[in-house]
DNA sequence: CAGAATCCAACCGGATACTG
DNA sequence: CAGTATCCGGTTGGATTCTG
């Protein structure tokens, strides 16, 4: 899913991937496709959910995974994460309205996946 | 992006990713989310491409690949292969319908990346 | 509780060479 | 032309252990 980073003439980074220009297909598909990434989307995608409980919910998934995903939603502006103070520390991950556009694609996608269902 | 195939107590498949039920999001991104098959599928979205010049079109990928994502577009039904007679062959590959609704789903996708633009 | 660090086996994908 | 076969290094991701 990576797409290979080059440097034009110019010294700038391009992305070579066969699409026309930088493309924001794969950019997006770096972003959703990745491994458990639509899992904890829709897991979040009404009430805000404390990481243990989380990385419980996504069976099949570690910790590790769990973590290192909500780390990328995180940098892309797909979730937020909210620390509560208490003893022991909470930490709550909740989606925001990028979040929720990114549901309406996984949605999409879930029904045209339905009506050629093999 | 595989998920793991388990066996319920009636002897059925099921999958189980974390989404509720079988998963059709993550069936889609199988298919959809493989390396190059956005590329693929875009250079065939208005007219039927033979074999070495998709793989041409496609820059930084490998025959090998090319011919991959191929197979498995062909099995699931988002393009056709049909084989010219000529000497030597002619193969050309076109979109389906179900390939034609997939682009769509791309389309948003892009437009979802783009808005959002980083 | 909420993670980070480490280890390692399995898989992926690029390069190259070969076939009908 | 339209692929397949083989090799192989890099990445992925699961298991486990450790920390504040």
């Amino acid at each position: 899913m990576d797409a290979r980073i080059e440097i034009d003439s110019k010294g700038r980074k391009s992305v070579r991937d066969g699409c026309d220009e930088p493309c924001a297909i794969e950019q997006g598909m770096a972003i959703l496709g990745g491994k458990w990434t639509a899992s904890i989307l829709w897991h979040l995608r009404d009430e805000p959910v404390r990481f243990n409980d989380l990385a419980r919910m996504i069976s099949g998934s570690s910790k590790k995974m769990v973590s290192e995903r909500l780390r990328h939603l995180e940098a892309h502006g797909l979730i937020r994460r909210t620390v509560i103070e208490t003893k022991p520390v909470a930490v709550s991950y909740s989606i925001t309205d990028r979040g929720q556009a990114a549901i309406g694609i996984l949605e999409e996608l879930q029904r045209w996946t339905e009506q050629h269902a093999g």
